[in-house]
Order: C-alpha cells, then structure tokens, then sequence
DNA sequence: GCGTGGCACGTACGGTGTACGTGCGTCAAT
DNA sequence: ATTGACGCACGTACACCGTACGTGCCACGC
C-alpha cells in the first residue's frame, strides 16, 4: 500500500484537519507527522518552517471561499452574498478561522475577495475612496462578527462546556442579569444578517446621498 | 533593597509589559520570571498556569477601558463614546489588545462595559431583544475595527517591516493595483469615526422606525 | 554502471510549561 | 521562649516543542 506522496497540501490538509478536531493548541509538528505517519523531519522537505505552514493553512481556508456572483444582481445583493460566503466559510471552519484572523497575512490569498468586493462597490457608483472605506467598514464588522461566532468576543457565545451567564450579580449588573437569557443565546445567522442589511441600508443612504450633492 | 513582595498584579502588569515591547511570543514564564527578577516558580504561587497569567492581562486590559459618560448627552454621543473608549485601549495597548480579543474571555472583567452599553441602549428607547442586537452590532465593528489597526487583517494595515501593497499583478488585480495607495495607508481615527458614525446613524434609524409603528 | 539529487528519517540542542520537593521566615498557640 | 504550621521563593526534573544537521535510500540522466 505505497501511500500517496507527501506534499505541502496534504501537511496543510491535516493540519486544518487536526486544527479542527482538536483546536489550535494541539497544533504541532510532531503530531501532524504522526496523524500523516511520517517522520517529523519529513515534513521540513515541504515546508520550511511551521509560521509558514500556518500560513498555508490560512491561505487555503480563504481559497475555499465559494463566491457565486451574479453581475446582473443589484450591487446590494452582491455585497450581501460576498459577505456571506466570508460567514460560511468561517462556519465550515470555525477554529482554522480563528487562526486565520489573529495572524498577519502574508501572502496574496487575501487578495482576491478584496478584488471582487472593490469592484463591486466601483461599479455600485462609490469612487475609489469610498469604496475603500466602505470595504473596510464590511470586513470590520464581517471579521468581528466571526469572531463572535467562532466563540471569544465579550459577549457570551454559548459556549458548550462554559456555563451560561449564571452567577452574575444582578445588583452590580441589572441590566445583564436581566437579558441573561438573550444575552447567552444566539442565532449566529439571523444576527449576521440583521447587522449585514443595517450596514448595507446605510451605506445605500450614505451613496445616495453624495450622488444627489455632486 | 526589599523589592515590593510579588503579587498577580505586579506578574501581569509584567507581562503586559512584555508583551508591549516584545509582542505576545516573547511571553514565557521564564522571561517574565528574569523581567521580576524571581525565580520562575515563584510565579506558581501567585498564578495558577500562564493561561490564567493571560486571563488577568485580558481582565487588566478590559479594567482599564476609560468611560466618561456623561448621563445627560443624546444617547448617539454616549454610544459613541462608549466605543471610542474601547479604540483608545486598544491603541494604547495594542499588541495585549490582539491577545485579548483572540482569547476566550472567562471572567466577569468583560461585563462592565456590557451593562453600561445596554444601560446607554435602553434608555435611547431598545426594546431588551433590540439592545442585545445593537450591542452584538456594535461590538463586532468595533473588534473588527481594532483588528485591522492592531495590525491584522486583510486589509493592509501599514505593516512598517514588511513592504507595502507591491508586487500585486495589474492583470489580476485592477482594483488593488489601482487603489494601493489608499489601500496601503489608513488613518485609523478617521476610519473608526466614519464607520461608528454610519452605525449610530443606521440604528438611530431603525429605533425611529420601532417608534413610530409601535 | 555510475553519479547525483530529492526526500524520508534519526539524533540532538535549546527552548517551553509545570509537578514536586526543599528550605527559610514569620506568626500563633502553647 | 519553644514549637508548630504555614506561606512563599526557589531548584530540579520531565515531557514536549521547533528545528539544524547528518545519513542513507532510491529513482533518475548519462
């Protein structure tokens, strides 16, 4: 049974695998040799260093995003659709996202969604300034609300194995104790989504609003 | 010379320390140890494990957030100072910042500025479940915004090492290559500012609409 | 047949977190 | 005053980490 050779994509395949399985802190060289059944050192003829793995696994995760645009749709429909296959993604790999978003970026994988979602936001009628604003202003809050879905964030992702919102006092904090239950549920999707047409409806108005003025 | 006897403060202010100059993979019990002039395990009996060591740079960082709430303001300004607050932090502290919003966050250091926001966002007139939502809104853009200045991000935070949006293919990417400059450089102030005026904006919106239909 | 280069692998070194034991100083009860 | 207990600083030791370096095998071009 002569296994498939080792390479760069499967060491990162199985280190997205093992990310998953056990979260980032079981990441390590050692074991992502033993998952593949090879010496540690084999791994060193594909990847120089394990920053650099890491990074790999990053720029797949991205690479995996499945846009389907539709030119025709309206320039709202499409910002919306671009920031939900961000959003599924992030679901599909909710703790090599994670990583993904608390390390610097180096390669060029980024680049496309940036591309796309420029574009979009040019041919919408925003000039290059605001395109790049309103960009930022989506991945702002597309990136925040990950997080919040990926389970850190200060407000209380149900987290399986934390307890809830229990044993807060609700002298000192009425209005948490109060909204407990809300405040320790969440519908990721629907919240996504509420938060997602807010934004897009303002920066209609904020569009609007130049092209009418000059 | 009788130095101040150790403590957890004085380990974590250490440690935040470290991380300010050093960055947060400078962080090791022994560094920290050599910094105090102590013996590593003599941090032992003061902090149970370096995740817990974390957990108090988190709980620190998150205590020092400056609230000036100014109960007579329009609730828009309150809202918005309430998010500046968290912007100063994380500017002042920025590489503990990362560190904070990457962890998950176990103590009730994190519910302080919770209560105040939903205190601000229910006399503005939200509903419970409206408030929840707007605090989640808010939230996201503001970790997300601190994400980006803090230096991660896709979006090319002016990393001052690595070298700017160069190299990016005109063919593949039009938009990039024609918006570098403004991709590459960024004022954080201004952006953070324009974002968080649009949200107020947007809900201040959406609360007038509650209103009037109800 | 014979180099030669790619690749799997073992060994080894300096780093990490922390369990455990030891010794010293201080304070309480006798 | 003596003794006992306890708190706390510290050293040692172990398992694990990333990775530099050397070794040997095997498949290929000449």
């Amino acid at each position: 049974m002569p296994t498939e050779p080792l390479s760069r994509v499967r060491i990162v395949a199985a280190a997205i695998d093992l990310i998953e399985r056990e979260g980032a802190d079981a990441v390590s060289m050692r074991r992502i040799a033993a998952d593949l059944n090879v010496g540690v050192m084999s791994l060193y003829n594909h990847v120089p260093n394990k920053a650099s793995l890491l990074d790999g696994v990053a720029e797949s995760v991205l690479s995996q995003i499945e846009f389907t645009d539709d030119p025709g749709a309206h320039w709202t429909d499409r910002v919306r659709m671009q920031a939900r296959a961000f959003r599924q993604i992030a679901h599909h790999y909710p703790r090599s996202t994670m990583l993904v978003v608390s390390r610097q970026l180096h390669s060029n994988a980024g680049l496309f969604p940036v591309e796309r979602a420029l574009t979009t936001l040019r041919q919408a009628g925003f000039d290059g300034a605001d395109a790049v604003r309103m960009l930022r202003l989506f991945i702002a809050y597309v990136i925040g609300s990950l997080l919040r879905e990926v389970g850190v964030t200060p407000t209380f992702a149900p987290v399986p194995g934390a307890p809830p919102v229990s044993d807060v006092d609700p002298e000192l904090f009425p209005q948490v104790s109060e909204l407990s239950s809300l405040l320790g549920s969440c519908d990721h999707e629907e919240e996504f989504d509420f938060g997602l047409d807010l934004l897009i409806q303002a920066i209609a108005v904020h569009l609007e609003r130049k092209g009418t003025r000059g």
